[in-house]
RNA sequence: GUGGACGUAGCUCAGUUGGUAGAGCCCCGGAUUGUGAUUCCGGCCGUCGUGGGUUCGAGUCCCAUCGUCCACCCCA
C-alpha cells in the first residue's frame, strides 16, 4: 500500500457537494410543522405565567462559562466550540443558556431591587458525538426567574414545566426531584463522599477514580452495573442536608401535591453544572434510547455573585426541543405539514398574466387566507395534481375562458361537490364563507 | 474520547459462490388535446461514500479513510 499521503486528502473537485457540519442538523420544511406547534405553545404559556422574552448573543467570553458552569465539568473541559476572534479573544458558542441570560441580567441592571421572570429559546453548541437526541447544535426552551428565595417560585417554575410538556402532548414522563442544598452542606457532604469513595478505590471505574478529584457527586449518577452496590451504600446528600434546605424542599414538595404534579424524590439526582444549589430536577423518559432527559433545571442561588452581581437567588430549567419534537413523533407519529387552504390553478397565457393579480386582491379581501398560486405553468392535468398534493381543500381554477368570462372555477378537492364559476368580485366572499374566515 | 453496526438512484431498499447495476416510491409525459386521489403505458435519475490493493474481471474480497446510526460517556 501506498504510504505517499503527504498532500493529505485528495482535494475534492470544485463542484463537490459541501457537506454539512457534523451533529448539526437541517430542520426541513416537512418536519418544521411540529417546531412550530411546540414554539407557539411556549410562548403562549410563558405569556400566561409572566414570563417574558429576552434575546442573547449566541457567543460569550470564554470565561463567562468556565466561571459558571465549573472548570471540573465535561461542558467545559471537552466540549466547548471554543475560538479566538480576530482580536485574540478567546470566545465560546454558548453550551447552554442560563450562564448568558445572567451575564445580560447584571450587564443590564435588571437585578437591582428587582424580581425578573424571563425566557429565551435558540441554539445551543456541545462538542459531542452525536447520537439519537444529542446534536451539536441543539435548540433549547429556555426559562429563569431571578429574585425569588422561596420555594413558590420553585414550583411555579416546575408547574410551568408540567403544563408545557402536557399540553404539547407529551406523554409517560417521570418527574425526578432531588435538593441539593446549600453550597455549605453540600461541600460537607462532599467531603463525607471522598472520604467513602476513597476507602473503595480499588472498586472504582477509571471515570470514577477521575470524578472522585473534580466532581465526587457525579459518581451516584454512574449507569456502570458494577459500581451501584457501592454507590446505593454511600453516603446520600439528604443526610447532610441544614434545616433551612430541608424546609424549602419539603415547601417545594407541598405545593406540587396540591396542584397534584407526580414526582419521584431521587437523592442520587445532581447536575452536571455546578452552579446549582437547593432545588434540582428532571423530566425523564425511556423512549428515547440513551438521551433520558427532556427537560431540566434547579435553583442557583450563588451564581449571580459568582459572575460578578449582587447576591441573587436565581433558578431555571431548559428543554431540549429536538427531544421533545422527536418524543412527540414516537408518541403520536409525523405530524403533518401546513397545507394551503385553496391552490389556485392558472393555465394559460392570459390566465398567467391575470392569476397573480388575482390572488393578491384575495389576499387583501381575506385575511389570513393561505394560496399557493401555481408557477411555472404545466398542463391543467398536472396542475390539478399539484393542487391534489399541496393538501389545499379548494381548487381555483383559472384558464382562458374564464379569464375571457371573468370568472373564475371553485372546486372542491376534499369532498365531492359541484364546480362553481364566481365571477372575479365574488370569489373572496365565497371563500371566506368556505373558509369560514 | 471508547465500542458496535452500516454506507448502492432524491427517498426506502434488493443485488445469489467476484462476471462493470435493479425494484418500489417520487418526478415528468401519455392513455383522457380544459379538470386531481384509482388504473395502465412510457420516460428521467447512479462516478455502488472516497482512495488504494488482490484479480483477466470488484457493488461483492482485503486495507485505509470519511461519513451516518446505535450504545458507553455526557446531557437538553
Amino acid at each position: 500500500m501506498s504510504s505517499d499521503k503527504s498532500s493529505s486528502m485528495t482535494a475534492a473537485p470544485a463542484t463537490a457537494a459541501i457537506q454539512p457540519v457534523r451533529g448539526m442538523n437541517d430542520v426541513l420544511p416537512t418536519e418544521v410543522a411540529a417546531w412550530h406547534r411546540l414554539e407557539t405553545l411556549a410562548r403562549q404559556l410563558f405569556a400566561a405565567y409572566g414570563y417574558q422574552e429576552i434575546r442573547v448573543p449566541i457567543v460569550e467570553q470564554t470565561a463567562l462559562f468556565k466561571r459558571s458552569i465549573g472548570e471540573f465539568t465535561d461542558i467545559v473541559q471537552k466540549e466547548m466550540f471554543t475560538f479566538q476572534d480576530p482580536g485574540g479573544e478567546s470566545l465560546t458558542l454558548r453550551p447552554e443558556a442560563t450562564a448568558g441570560i445572567v451575564r445580560a441580567m447584571i450587564s443590564n441592571g435588571l437585578l437591582h431591587n428587582q424580581r425578573q421572570r424571563v425566557w429565551c429559546s435558540g441554539p445551543m453548541f456541545r462538542h459531542e458525538k452525536p447520537q439519537r437526541g444529542r446534536f451539536r447544535q441543539f435548540y433549547q426552551l429556555d426559562v429563569e426567574a431571578f429574585g425569588y428565595p422561596g420555594p413558590d417560585i420553585d414550583a411555579e417554575m416546575i408547574m410551568l414545566s408540567a403544563r408545557l410538556l402536557r399540553e404539547a402532548g407529551v406523554q409517560r414522563l417521570e418527574l425526578n426531584l432531588n435538593s441539593l442544598g446549600t453550597p455549605e452542606s453540600r461541600k460537607l457532604y462532599r467531603e463525607q463522599l471522598v472520604s467513602y469513595f476513597s476507602g473503595h478505590k480499588s472498586r472504582l471505574d477509571s471515570d470514577s477514580l477521575r470524578r472522585l478529584e473534580g466532581n465526587p457527586l457525579r459518581i451516584l449518577d454512574s449507569k456502570n452495573p458494577e459500581l451501584q452496590e457501592i454507590i446505593a451504600a454511600a453516603p446520600l446528600l439528604t443526610e447532610y442536608l441544614d434545616a433551612p434546605s430541608r424546609q424549602h424542599f419539603s415547601g417545594l414538595c407541598r405545593h406540587l401535591d396540591a396542584v397534584g404534579i407526580k414526582y419521584v424524590v431521587n437523592p442520587r439526582l445532581v447536575r452536571g453544572l455546578d452552579y446549582y444549589t437547593h432545588t434540582v430536577f428532571e423530566w425523564l423518559t425511556t423512549e428515547l434510547g440513551s438521551q433520558g432527559a427532556v427537560c431540566s433545571g434547579g435553583r442557583y442561588d450563588g451564581l449571580v455573585t459568582q459572575l460578578g452581581g449582587e447576591p441573587t437567588p436565581g433558578i431555571g430549567w431548559a428543554m431540549g426541543q429536538e427531544r421533545i419534537v422527536e418524543l412527540l413523533r414516537v408518541q403520536h407519529g409525523d405530524s403533518p405539514a401546513a397545507a394551503p387552504d385553496v391552490y389556485f390553478v392558472v393555465a394559460g397565457e392570459r390566465a398567467e398574466a391575470e392569476g397573480l393579480a388575482l390572488a393578491e386582491r384575495l389576499r387583501d379581501a381575506v385575511p389570513g387566507v393561505r394560496i399557493e398560486t401555481n408557477c411555472g405553468g404545466g398542463s391543467f392535468k398536472s396542475q390539478l395534481k399539484r393542487a391534489d398534493k399541496s393538501g389545499a381543500r379548494f381548487a381555483l381554477i383559472l384558464g382562458d375562458t374564464e379569464t375571457e368570462r371573468r370568472v373564475v372555477g371553485l372546486k372542491s378537492l376534499r369532498i365531492e361537490a359541484p364546480q362553481a364559476d364566481l365571477g372575479w368580485d365574488q370569489v373572496a366572499a365565497e371563500l371566506a364563507v368556505r373558509l369560514q374566515r
